[in-house]
RNA sequence: GGGCGCGUAGCUCAGUGGUAGAGCUCUCGCCUUACAAGCGAGCGGUCGCAGGUUCGAUACCUGUCGCGCCCA
């Protein structure tokens, strides 16, 4: 036994971070997990942040919901697999070097061995070739990882750290590669070009799951095409694709349009000849009705450019300018105003030639529209028609759909309307994934090209890399029967050179988490996983995108549950971020209030509810777990320890505080059970204030003495204080091994999670109630009097139902000296308990 | 426009077909030998609104208003 004689939060995480670091109790002991039975094993699909981000609140409250289910896991026995992972494969990394270092990824540059970046970032971003900008995103990564680490140990995470994993390693790599190919062998990913949403800014392709509708101020250009019987008057928020129309569209019942249909009108300005169609899509009642295809404006531009089989006049470049050269049959001399151009001055320049050609009617009329932004962007997005990787989920394909909404309701929900999110996303896909970007930072894909006679690639005829060599990176790696020199020479080889979205990547995180590619027996053991812990922003990107890779290669969800943390928000109620700029940073609230304390209100935060960030609380945490140390203090200096037996309670109300207890035991169990860690807490806490205000209040006395009744009361507190550690251990992970520590063996988070079995049965828990109730009553009577609780009470007399009267003198000793009452009578009366309380005569000099 | 969630005390939130709950805030009181970073007591709500079911609705149903998120 060793109490402190003033025991403070003080210092508590370092100490026990540390301790935990030597002994660690967290270790997955994988031996023993394979040789246990599956339900015998909990594996944890743990998110990995990304790492060129930054941490705030909102992730640790999220993380510690996880740790906590981690922890209750644990102490029920099982080998709990918690891996963690960062996510450092990507753009955002990219973003973040470019910006750290001001260089700037040039494939074309050749690798320089000596390369160091400037000490400070330069006025012009400095370009470098790829592997150095590579190089530069492995070393910053390794350096944010380590600090991410470094809060994560001081958030109390009860990760194994010798598990830690990273998009971007070998093994994510060679994961990553192998299941593309996988996916490539069975024909669910394929490459296609085709008409695709490209970000002018990154000059890269985007997936329907990265979009964002942001509305802009736009306007409508009333603009004349020439026909047969006169002028056709569309409306259009684009006029700068004029040159890009292939046909005219509108409603099929749409009557003012009916003429028109099959003849063909001559575009303004350019004269080309462009045909009237008609189209379901078309909206009557949007501008006049009938709207310019133009390849491609947007989304319905593909749609209809695809269904009614439209040629194409593509005239956006990747860079997002009109491009050099006119599309065919579009002549050069008017196009040639715009060629060059940004979307915004092609079109100034195009209103500008439409009101000298009096094609323009009117003047244009100001609107506000949603525009699809790529979420990371700040220009709307483009369309471009590029060669492009896809994976099939459903988009294209009823039958995928249904496949995959069945798999969604295969997984248990936390909480349970989370389902629908996924259902939603599902059910809307409008076309197949696209994984590929045209980026640096991430996985190639492992294909080379032959290169025909011409220099030209032969796309049907890819070269694969073998499973066994991977990873590869084709950029630098040459496919069997070539060497170095072809690469690029008519006759030889080209790589790909495209690299996976991040989410292709992070869509295999308990793939590369298990061991599929590096320990298969140990993935056998613990995939399917148990948990999936994630944000609900992301169930489109992340965990739609896990749900696929595993239904194809696995036939199977990849966790049975998924918990769905809320955000934490502002006082406004938005979502904290860092880019809002309303994001609290978490080591400052750490280190004021103590990482139990925030991660006690961050266990307050039900699954999937957003929940405000109040500094308020944080208060109440702390002030919970230091009273764990003053209780436990006290408790163990009655002479409680760990070797007092259930045998010795034997006075009725430690006996119902115990009773009272093992129900607590039993509501915590089961909310834990179904991932309700807020209630677990709820009741617990509730039971620890009453146990503290009035449980011990009322035997302290009784238990300072060295008779049977004394062994009673230190028994029942000993129990109930090492009941109630283990209790609150899954949330106050520090102070409760603190308190653990002064008189138990071992780590308090590998001690059993309590059962009411532990406890002896018979007690009744109305004693306490019954006795609380009395001493609340004399209290009142003392704070009205206002004098202090150590006030002398003459006579209290208890009326009480006939039934009660027992249960109070069962108590009766204990409430004399709780209440300082010198004569106490109990009778039964008709209503309600009540106390008659006369105060003892206060001695004029005391 | 579609989907989902939420409206209960000043704030944050529980809750149940049968007399409205907790914590925080606020007010009053108490130095009580575990804790004044504490303890005791008190103030505070026609449970968003309107119908319906029911002996009885804050809870169940319908509608409606407001807020938030996701998707068009």
């Amino acid at each position: 036994m060793d109490v402190p004689e003033k025991p403070t939060l003080d210092g508590i995480e370092e100490k026990w971070t540390a301790r935990w670091a030597e002994v660690d109790p967290y270790a997955f002991d994988r031996a023993a997990a394979l040789t246990a039975p599956r339900e015998q094993v909990y594996s944890i699909d743990t998110p990995p942040p990304t790492a060129s981000g930054s941490l705030h609140v909102g992730h640790v409250f999220s993380y510690t919901h996880t740790d906590i289910v981690a922890r209750y896991q644990r102490m029920l026995g099982k080998h709990v697999f918690y891996p963690m992972g960062w996510d450092d494969n990507g753009l955002p990394t990219e973003r973040r070097v470019q910006n750290y270092y001001g260089v700037r990824c040039d494939p074309s540059l050749p690798y320089d061995e000596g390369f160091q970046p400037p000490e400070k970032p330069g006025k012009d971003q400095l370009p470098i070739s790829r592997r150095n900008f590579v190089e530069l995103c492995e070393q910053l990564t390794a350096v944010d990882e380590a600090a991410f680490e470094e809060l994560w140990r001081r958030v109390g995470l009860s990760v194994d750290w010798s598990n830690v994993y990273r998009t971007i390693s070998a093994s994510s790599r060679a994961t990553a590669q192998r299941m593309f190919l996988h996916n490539l062998a069975r024909g669910e990913a394929y490459a296609q070009e085709a008409p695709t949403l490209w970000d002018v800014t990154f000059r890269t392709a985007v997936a329907q799951a990265e979009l964002e509708d942001r509305e802009r101020p736009g306007a409508y250009h009333r603009i004349s095409f020439h026909g047969p019987a006169g002028p056709v008057f569309i409306e259009t928020t684009r006029p700068e694709l004029l040159p890009a129309c292939v046909a005219l569209v509108a409603h099929p019942d749409d009557e003012r349009y009916q003429p028109l249909f099959g003849s063909t009108v001559r575009t303004p300005l350019f004269d080309v000849e462009v045909p009237v169609v008609a189209h379901r899509l078309a909206e009557p009642d949007k501008g006049s009705g009938i709207a310019m295809i133009c390849t491609f404006g947007d989304l319905n531009d593909v749609t209809w450019w695809r269904e009614l089989q439209l040629p194409t006049r593509a005239i956006v470049g990747w860079d997002g300018r009109v491009l050099a050269d006119p599309p065919a049959g579009v002549p050069a001399g008017p196009y040639a105003e715009l060629a060059g151009k940004t979307a915004f001055s092609a079109q100034q320049r195009i209103v500008e030639m439409l009101r000298e050609s009096g094609d323009l009617d009117g003047d244009p009329r100001p609107i506000t529209h949603q525009v699809k932004f790529f979420e990371k962007g700040e220009r709307p997005l483009e369309i471009v028609t590029t060669r492009q990787w896809y994976i099939r989920n459903g988009g294209r394909d009823a039958d995928t759909r249904a496949a995959l909404v069945a798999r969604g309701r295969e997984i248990h929900w936390v909480p349970e309307h989370m389902r629908h999110r996924y259902e939603n996303w599902v059910e809307g896909l409008n076309g197949d994934w696209l994984i590929s970007r045209q980026r640096f930072f991430g996985v190639p894909f492992p294909v080379w090209y032959p290169l025909d006679e011409a220099g030209e690639p032969v796309f049907d005829q890819p070269i694969l890399a073998p499973e066994e060599s991977l990873p590869v990176d084709p950029s630098s790696d040459v496919p069997a029967g070539y060497t170095e020199e072809q690469r690029g020479v008519p006759g030889g080889f080209a790589a790909d050179p495209d690299v996976m979205d991040t989410w292709a990547t992070s869509s295999l995180s308990p793939q590369v988490a298990s061991g599929w590619d590096t320990d298969p027996e140990l993935f056998a053991h613990v995939f399917p996983m148990d948990l999936r812990p994630q944000a609900h922003d992301i169930i489109r990107t992340w965990l739609f995108s896990t749900v696929v890779r595993s239904h194809y290669e696995f036939g199977a969800v990849p966790w049975s549950h998924a918990a769905i943390s809320g955000f934490v928000v502002d006082p406004d109620r938005k979502k904290m971020s860092k880019s809002k700029g309303n994001a609290t940073t978490p080591i400052d609230v750490l280190e004021k209030y103590g990482t139990d304390a925030v991660r006690w209100r961050a266990a307050g935060a039900r699954p999937g509810a957003d929940s405000p960030f109040d500094e308020a609380q944080m208060k109440v945490g702390r002030r919970l777990a230091i009273k764990l140390l003053n209780v436990g203090k006290f408790v163990l200096g009655l002479g409680a320890s760990a070797s007092s037996s259930a045998d010795l309670v034997t006075e009725p109300l430690d006996q119902a505080l115990l009773a009272r207890l093992g129900v607590v035991v039993a509501e915590a169990t089961a909310a834990l059970d179904a991932y309700n860690y807020t209630r677990a807490l709820e009741v617990t806490e509730a039971f620890f204030w009453q146990f503290c205000d009035d449980h011990v209040e009322l035997v302290k006395t009784r238990a300072y003495g060295s008779d049977e009744a004394a062994a009673s009361a230190q028994a029942a507190l000993a129990l109930a204080l090492s009941v109630q550690l283990r209790l609150f251990a899954p949330v106050l992970p520090f102070v409760t091994e603190e308190v653990w520590s002064w008189w138990q063996t071992g780590s308090v988070h590998r001690a059993p999670w309590p059962v009411a079995g532990e406890l002896p049965s018979g007690g009744d828990p109305a004693v306490l109630l019954a006795a609380a109730e009395t001493l609340a009553a004399v209290r009142k009577a003392k704070s009205e009097a206002q004098v202090s609780m150590r006030a002398d009470v003459a006579t209290a007399t208890v009326h009480a139902p006939a039934d009660r009267v027992p249960l109070v003198e069962a108590a009766r000793v204990d409430l004399e000296n709780a209440g300082r009452i010198a004569t106490l009578s109990v009778v039964p009366g008709d209503g309600p308990l009540t106390v008659d309380v006369e105060l003892a005569e206060t001695p004029p000099d005391a």
